[in-house]
DNA sequence: AACTTCAACGAAAGCGCTTTCGATCCAGAG
DNA sequence: CTCTGGATCGAAAGCGCTTTCGTTGAAGTT
């Protein structure tokens, strides 16, 4: 490993000079300025970032953590569209993504405990379970930090429109005449599955719709099998629904298949609407009507609120919505009497 | 932050003695070993990384760099499952992964100069591309490295039984009683691409079963798009086939819907077989029969290997084949004369 | 000629930690 | 009572870089 001090002796410049140099600092002179950049690149200089951080306090890294309540991690097609349209405009500024682990060496760390013996420069969250009390003990510390998929009055948020995600939903399948719309809902410890309940009622009390006994029934974690019990459930009812609005894609695929093997035509006997927007959805049979969250929009103003901390130095807490949009596919159908 | 500075000062020890009690060195006494540890915890002590890295030359990081030659980046449930799979057990062994970005700060930079600037202890690469430099560089240079998903005769790699992967297919399909299968192939720029080629070339030859004109067609970058035309070329052939093995579930996919769209019934008109068995598989309709690449298996091995090197202090040259499996589900069957 | 200004450079301390190499002290050996 | 050896501990250098502050010399001022 070559150091400044070795450019230093070649170049005979001292190495606060060449350590200029490279920072592009204004008093040295335009001349040895270039002579030492030359020699850096003849010799294949290449600065120690360690060495830099333990003297700037500044990493250029940031600490990503996700929490895997159901065990998929990065594997659900949410989480790693955000992670990497956040990696790719973290990058465009300059910096690098850590995924930590927690358990180390040094036993029993937290997260934020983890992060900040890595040095991190900020932190990015993706989380739905408002009460994790490792994000809590990250956003009480006074370290940037931006999460996703969660409300918090504390830090900076970045989330889905899942109030409006319901509205939009119901409304569509009112405006094709359905009015015995069910709900399977993602578990109400999970932030997202808490408010698009909410959505869901709120959007039936405005219509006046009435929601029937048993019509608003828990999926649990998101899963597609979740989702094929929750549709047993609601296809055991005396008085089954005619769409229902399904909190997750996976849900709703699960809860599709049900109906399917129970001889249910979809959208012809059931109308159902999913929430995301996986990749998948466009590929089930019949495609899967859903709401989008724009994965790409939530990384890009994660970073940004994540970058305008780090650069003022102060936490901001503020609440970013990002819009969601209905993608109108084939599992929804007009309610033929 | 505080510092072992500020422990030796609240214990009365000095800072050497500090460090071996927290580094459990074998010549600092029980008693203050014991009261060392307990005021840090008290006090809160976290170590920092970058001094820690900085005098150690060991930064417990693995940086991590996959290419994005379609675009689609972590995003795909290939590279996604393997990372993941790969930082659970990274993590156990203690590593952080850094997913490095390459136009940093300096421009112009590769990867291989940017990990070795971050000083991480190991790379991990998943590509594709057997030529593509940026990894030339990195395997060439003498940092512990594994390569996910391609051949090299310099370094240590690990990717699926691509070859027998195609011979399982088609030993399938020609089981079913087809003999005129085409192959909707992967780019021969990609490794996995042109091996599966092979594999289904030979599994051919082996059973003297003719490659008709137009049976090997380029599917180009596994894209559900590419695998759609590709489809459209087999079906526009005179005598088009029975049955297809498709080198990537996204294609095949594709390939099922213009096949359905162009009024074939799968499997019943024609059988499909993908490769990857991505969660999607299971999932449309009919179910894609596949061969399943073991991604945690992959990650688990790609781990061991770099441990190995990362201890050894010296690059070993193997290859790992990981077993693939044939998933049976629906879209194939037995050919009806 | 004496003085101010400014551009260009370097000495040195500091970031927080590890590790070598002594130094010290005391128990037990002779 | 002296000597040896082992158990504990610390001084100091070093890891590679940044940054403050001072120094130097030449150009410009009066």
């Amino acid at each position: 490993m070559i150091t400044i001090y070795d450019l230093a002796k070649k170049t005979g410049f001292s190495s606060t000079t060449v350590s200029k140099a490279l920072n592009n600092y204004p008093d040295v002179s335009k001349k040895t300025k270039q002579a030492i950049i030359d020699t850096a690149a003849e010799m294949g200089y290449l600065p120690n970032a360690h060495a830099q951080s333990l003297s700037t306090k500044k990493s250029w890294t940031i600490g990503v953590m996700f929490s895997e309540s159901n065990g998929v991690g990065m594997k659900h097609p949410f989480f790693s569209g955000v992670i990497e349209s956040f990696r790719k405009h973290a990058e465009k500024e300059g910096y690098d993504l850590i995924l930590a682990s927690r358990n180390l060496r040094n036993r029993g760390t937290s997260y934020l405990e983890h992060f900040l013996y890595r040095g991190v420069d900020g932190i990015m969250v993706i989380c739905s379970d408002p009460k994790d009390p490792q994000v809590q003990e990250m956003i009480n510390s006074s370290i940037p930090i931006v999460v996703i998929d969660m409300s918090n009055q504390e830090c900076s948020v970045v989330f889905s429109d899942n109030l409006s995600g319901g509205e939009l939903a119901i409304n569509y399948l009112y405006s094709l005449g359905h009015t015995k719309i069910a709900h399977i809902a993602g578990d109400h410890t999970i932030y997202a599955g808490k408010i698009r309940i909410k959505g869901y009622m709120d959007a039936m009390k405005k219509r006046e719709l009435p929601v029937r006994d048993g019509y608003l029934v828990n999926g649990g974690l998101f899963s597609i099998q979740d989702g094929a019990l929750a549709m047993e459930k609601l296809l055991d009812l005396a008085d089954p629904p005619t769409a229902v609005f399904v909190a997750g894609d996976h849900m709703a695929i699960g809860a599709m298949e049900t109906a399917k093997a129970r001889g249910y035509r979809i959208p012809e006997d059931l109308s159902i609407i999913g929430y995301d927007d996986i990749e998948m959805a466009s590929y089930v049979t019949p495609k899967l009507t859903t709401i989008k969250q724009d994965t790409d929009q939530i990384g890009v103003r994660a970073t940004q609120l994540l970058m305008k901390q780090i650069i003022q130095k102060k936490k901001i807490v503020t609440e970013e919505i990002i819009p969601v949009t209905l993608m109108e596919r084939e599992s929804c159908t007009r309610l033929i009497k």
